[in-house]
DNA sequence: CAGTCATTTCGTATTTTTACGAAATACGTT
DNA sequence: AACGTATTTCGTAAAAATACGAAATGACTG
């Protein structure tokens, strides 16, 4: 099919790269990644953007599959979606050769 | 100093994701993790993408520290920064806990 | 069922990224 | 000094990312 030089492997790190690749974005990840769950207002006190704003950079975590989010009305849980995690885990891990 | 919530490790690792976040970079990066240097000519051949558009890789690379050029005329040869390298994957590692 | 709370979606503006071809640069060769 | 080679810079266009406030949503509460 695809006589693409690029792999699937480069593909999927560049795309939980990009997840990554904003330091509100990072610094949700460090905080799921210790504690492993957290609602959108708790971040949205810590953090120096608007809520709309949050919101977008969840979105991108889950849309790259770095997070989920459960309801829990009338907040919504935010937790480290653990397999996808793994994976970047590993393709990170092999990346750089650790 | 800085009241930032922000930690400058958080900044630095976005930075450096930043840089992973395109599949040809990975591509670049990946090659040259393996081979230690070669030609944007190289690349050049390979890759499905205009040379201008290479060269814009190769700067966001520079940009961020993870690559580096030395000119050998009429080429020029690009390599890994080592030091620089090694700070993206000790911050990756910590991050993922490996 | 009107009101409240937590969060998202919408509309929009600005900035950044990605991409290309044409022109410019740098350097060695004839 | 003109020419060829390798690569970048420039000009530009289109798409994506980032940000905000206002409005909408969904679910419980009085």
């Amino acid at each position: 099919m695809s006589t693409d030089v690029l792999t699937d492997r480069q593909k999927k790190i560049a795309r939980y790269a990009k997840a990554m690749a904003h330091p509100v974005r990072m610094y949700i990840l460090e905080l799921l990644s210790e504690q492993s769950c957290c609602y959108s207002g708790d971040l949205a006190e810590d953090l120096p953007i608007a809520r709309s704003t949050l919101s977008q950079h969840l979105s991108e975590l889950k849309a790259a599959g770095l997070i989920q989010g459960e309801i829990k009305p009338p907040k919504i849980k935010y937790c480290i979606n653990r397999e996808n995690f793994e994976e970047a885990r590993a393709l990170m891990r092999d990346f750089y050769k650790l």
